[in-house]
DNA sequence: CAAGCAAAACCTGTCTGACAGGTTGGGGGA
DNA sequence: TCCCCCAACCTGTCAGACAGGTTTTGCTTG
């Protein structure tokens, strides 16, 4: 993990950092040195403690802030979903392929939310669901309902991977979620989509799995047949 | 994807870097602007966006070299493994999660690689399996021939986001795949955890997707097991 | 003595200018 | 025509400076 980025003065200042890190065992929150003390303990500018900085900052290993100091950093799906928009931007990644690990991951989601799922949890997996259908007029509300389900059945499974997962793949989802919309142009077809979450977040609150796990394939199934309609290869 | 960073001049060059290559339809390999002339286009200094190009260059979506001007980047799960490395030292990541993990997509990915390799790919992935068997005596080879049979198998489903997220969990079991070796003590427990990828290897091979299946499941069914007779909570 | 406030000390964000190399394209010589 | 070398370009790093934002300190006041 350190001598990866080596080869330069930054790459080993992010090494140096990241040993820090895990040497002295910070958690989230935990206080860096300034930027000051450090090029002065790693016998560079201040400049290059500073790239080190953004470059972390930039994977969320650490958080920058005016006038504080550096902490480390909270788990987070931004620069994920950063790098997969890039991939597919750059048509490294296809949307299909983005589905078949989203419905891999998802009906397996679905099994764990619905055997560990508070109440609560259960709760607010059936109002994001009931929410859809109040939306079925206003797509952009339906498809922040629709990213809220899913984040919120990634929540329930409680493995903070899956939700850091299902969090990589919003940012692209927001971009093409329209695109199967527009695919599903009757209203029955419409229906069908909001209705399969329902059912979904009732099999989960009735903590019955392979039910959620049948209707999640489902789902998925259609959501892939509505992009090939559109003509996604 | 681009206001995210915003509030500070160098969020705001990210941003405006993004937009530059998603515009330009840029794909990888492709030069970006020179530092001077983009500090010019976006009127800020070329501190800024030296340290934009590195946030960038931290995600790997764009490519940093002495001399050279920056290029759009392949996407790599460099970035993604130190995420996934630092979660799990700070606690709120855990082994067993990023099995669970694993497991759920391995499964996918034994079945794809089953019905999509090539022919080369299911030699490479024997012969790996074979390198294994042949490292017994060598933890620190077998461990990388076991990283590599999975790499393969990754690459055999034809999905680069599998090939992502098996390269992301690469790190992080470096780190514990030695305590899980250790938990196998007897020479039987050993050969079988070699076995079964040899017997996938073959399922894969025979495009048998259906035993390759139950197999990946086995192994790590044989996996988790380890971790929990080693105290790992 | 305690509470509160204001200045001082500290820290990050950005700018400017400078210089040591690494890279590349083009012109001139063989 | 081919090859080599130089000039132009570009990145990596450094030093110093200053505008704010944040934290600590210590004094003042009730």
């Amino acid at each position: 993990m350190d001598q990866i980025h080596s080869a330069s003065l930054v790459g080993d200042a992010i090494g140096a950092i990241s040993r820090h890190i895990r040497e002295r065992d910070l958690m989230p929150g935990d206080k860096l040195p300034s930027e000051a003390l450090l090029s002065k303990e790693l016998n560079v500018s201040r400049t290059v403690v500073r790239e080190a900085f953004r470059s972390l900052a930039a994977m969320r290993i650490i958080e920058l802030a005016t006038g504080k100091r550096a902490t480390v950093a909270q788990i987070d799906h931004g620069a994920m979903s950063l790098m997969i928009e890039h991939g597919v931007h750059t048509d490294q990644i296809n949307i299909h392929q983005i589905y078949d690990v989203r419905r891999t991951i998802e009906t397996r989601i679905v099994t764990l939310a619905a055997i560990r799922r508070t109440d609560e949890e259960a709760a607010e997996i059936l109002r994001l669901a009931a929410q859809m259908k109040a939306s079925l007029g206003d797509p952009a509300a339906l498809m922040e309902y629709d990213l809220a389900f899913h984040t919120a059945l990634a929540q329930a499974s409680r493995n903070p991977v899956y939700s850091l997962l299902i969090g990589s793949f919003q940012g692209i989802t927001r971009q093409t979620w329209p695109m199967g919309w527009k695919t599903r142009p009757t209203q029955a077809a419409r229906d069908l989509m909001v209705q399969t979450h329902i059912d979904i977040a009732r099999a989960v609150a009735a903590s019955d799995p392979l039910k959620a796990v049948e209707l999640m394939t489902l789902h998925f199934d259609e959501s892939v047949r509505a992009l090939l309609t559109a003509g996604m290869s």
